[in-house]
DNA sequence: TATATTTACGTGTACGTACCCGTCATTTAT
DNA sequence: ATAAATGACGGGTACGTACACGTAAATATA
């Protein structure tokens, strides 16, 4: 029966209930003072008793002030694609959480240049915020402006990469061991020979130790599964055509019978776009991420897997998760890890960032 | 700067720039009578200029009618697993959207039992909805059910199976050609010898064709790649072990060069036992649904890959699709496929169903 | 004892929208 | 010409909560 099933019970009944206005009530529920501990014992108690649960659309409309939130984050750029998927997502949450009063201000800072990572962090801190959304792209500029930030009692969510020895809300995102495992996995699985596999790390600075932690994964996979094929890491500090092929050429002479290669970040298309020039299709590749460049090279059957930790997820629950924490107030999960997606060009079409 | 940046403009400003009241406003907005054409043309070029968008928070609390949706699925059962993660879906989706005033109710049917499907959609359409969502497990049937709402103007959203020739506000499921082609791949990604496949489909009655539809794909993937491996179907109406082990014994005898089997719905885990007690670990098995039943045969490496489509995932999205339709009025896309998702036993620990 | 301060509440308005009801000016029917 | 019907609009209240403000009694201070 779909009937009036539901009677609202709100704070006016918990008011009629108690013998007090709603005043008083609303005191007890946001823990303000002025209210004798005898009343708030028996308000608390008549709240428990009809399982009270706020009208979040009451509440929201009501209340005058709006929620604030900083987001720090890389610049996109050609250089720096990946970071195009996390906004998408952040942007998707502040338009759902508009009605809710919710404001986003952005930061962005270029992902080559640490100083410009301080520099908006200390923008950020010269103002008020309810909440902050950052990518710890810096390891110890973030733990720094991390620190500042508990001191300050604000509320913070680092997504992608986590800030080690500073108590975050939240951290959203990829759990690199395990997704190491898969790279393992996909790059020995139904191999016949135990030739050479190459680890390329293509990146200008060292900007986090997420690829370290992948080859770490990598290497505990092989291990575990005692295969003994022989890993070498290549390591490619400049991100244009003519270093990664040159170092790529001199590593694959050195390493003829080399099998497959795992590129540790996105920028696996890169190498594709080298192995396709010069032929080697025979050459397993498997690289992170679902950009439009790699996206290209799995359909043409350059790369064999795409590894991906769903970037515009990353960001979308980012910014709800702090919509949690401040306005619904509800318990948060210290860790989210994001699931390991494997994509292929069977399932490339319907995949979802 | 986060000053008080977003001064919102509401039907009042409307209301004061037209020279009329708040009352007249919304009567355009609701497209209601009682404005001349003139004031009316007035008001909606404001609209457009200050380019309102209306306070969802507002608007659902001050109206009083409730949101009725009307759930159609499958009961939950030792024989019907799947279903759990919908349901769970669906009941996140209708926690999140409560205060908004909306409210679901409830109709299980029984996936091996016709009349029962027939009978709630019967007891549905005795009353009033304002949306429906179902399982379109049974074909006729639902397409009967389908059309009647479609006369009544009830919009609904079918999640998992698609209804033929009904126009439904949306479909949500999974693509199962393609996943046809990714199970393709799973089977015969680096298969060194050309030995004979097993399509498996177990299922009591046949409930909808997505079997086969999936067997479809997977022959299409076959035959795009010029695989020549013998493909044998195999089907098992009854779900109990005892035929499961009769029919998959004649089987392996009748192809002692079986190489991989296909399960083509969530009942692999049956075969996953049955090669385990028979011994056959060499046999590549790939299934679909990540039940704990499944899950627990991935771990052990009994399955090498479980195929998804995120169940949980479609129960949700198809209560919000409804909302998004009735209370936001948005444009709903008519097919929303869901990701084809590789489950191993690498990132099974992080998968979200 | 008179006054100041504190405690413990209640009253009332506002948030932005929905919609009932009333009013006045026209138009139409008688 | 007058009554009735209609069209076009405004006033006002409600939704459930937040919070500023007011106030009476209790307590502390002089």
């Amino acid at each position: 029966m779909a009937k009036e099933s539901t009677t609202y019970l709100g704070v006016k009944e918990i008011a009629r209930r108690a013998n007090v206005s709603i005043a008083t009530v609303d005191r007890v529920i946001h823990n303000r003072a002025g209210v004798s501990e005898k009343t708030k014992k028996k308000i608390l108690k008549i709240i428990k008793e009809i399982n009270y649960q706020p009208n979040i659309l009451a509440s929201r409309l009501a209340s005058r002030k709006n929620i604030h939130i900083a987001v720090l984050i890389p610049a996109v750029s050609e250089d720096t694609l990946f970071w195009e998927a996390p906004l998408v997502g952040i942007q998707r949450a502040a338009e759902e959480l508009r009605s809710y009063g919710i404001q986003i201000d952005y930061f962005f800072f270029e992902l080559n240049d640490r100083s410009s990572f301080s520099r908006k962090a200390e923008e950020i801190l010269q103002q008020t915020w309810d909440g902050v959304l950052l990518s710890a792209a810096f390891l110890a500029e973030s733990q720094r402006f991390a620190a500042e930030c508990q001191r300050m009692d604000i509320p913070f969510v680092s997504i992608d990469t986590d800030i080690p020895e500073v108590r975050s809300l939240s951290y959203i995102g990829p759990p690199l061991v395990q997704s190491g495992f898969v790279a393992g996995k996909l790059l020995t699985y139904r191999a016949v020979t135990s030739n050479t596999l190459l680890v390329v790390n293509i990146s200008k600075a060292i900007e986090n130790n997420n690829h370290l932690i992948i080859e770490g994964g990598f290497r505990q996979y092989l291990s575990e599964h005692k295969l003994t094929n022989k890993v070498v890491r290549v390591d490619i500090s400049e991100t244009d055509f003519t270093s990664i092929s040159l170092n790529l050429t001199k590593a694959l002479k050195q390493y003829p019978d080399t099998e497959a290669i795992l590129v540790t970040n996105s920028r696996v298309f890169s190498v594709a776009s080298y192995l396709e020039k010069t032929e080697r299709k025979d050459i397993r590749l498997v690289g992170y991420d679902f950009l439009k460049a790699n996206a290209a090279y799995l359909k043409n059957g350059m790369i064999d897997f795409l590894i991906c930790h769903q970037p515009e997820e990353q960001g979308y629950r980012g910014i709800r998760t702090l919509y949690q924490k401040l306005v619904l107030d509800t318990p948060i999960e210290r860790i989210q890890y994001m699931p390991i997606d494997i994509i292929t060009q069977e399932n490339m079409a319907f995949y979802q960032n």
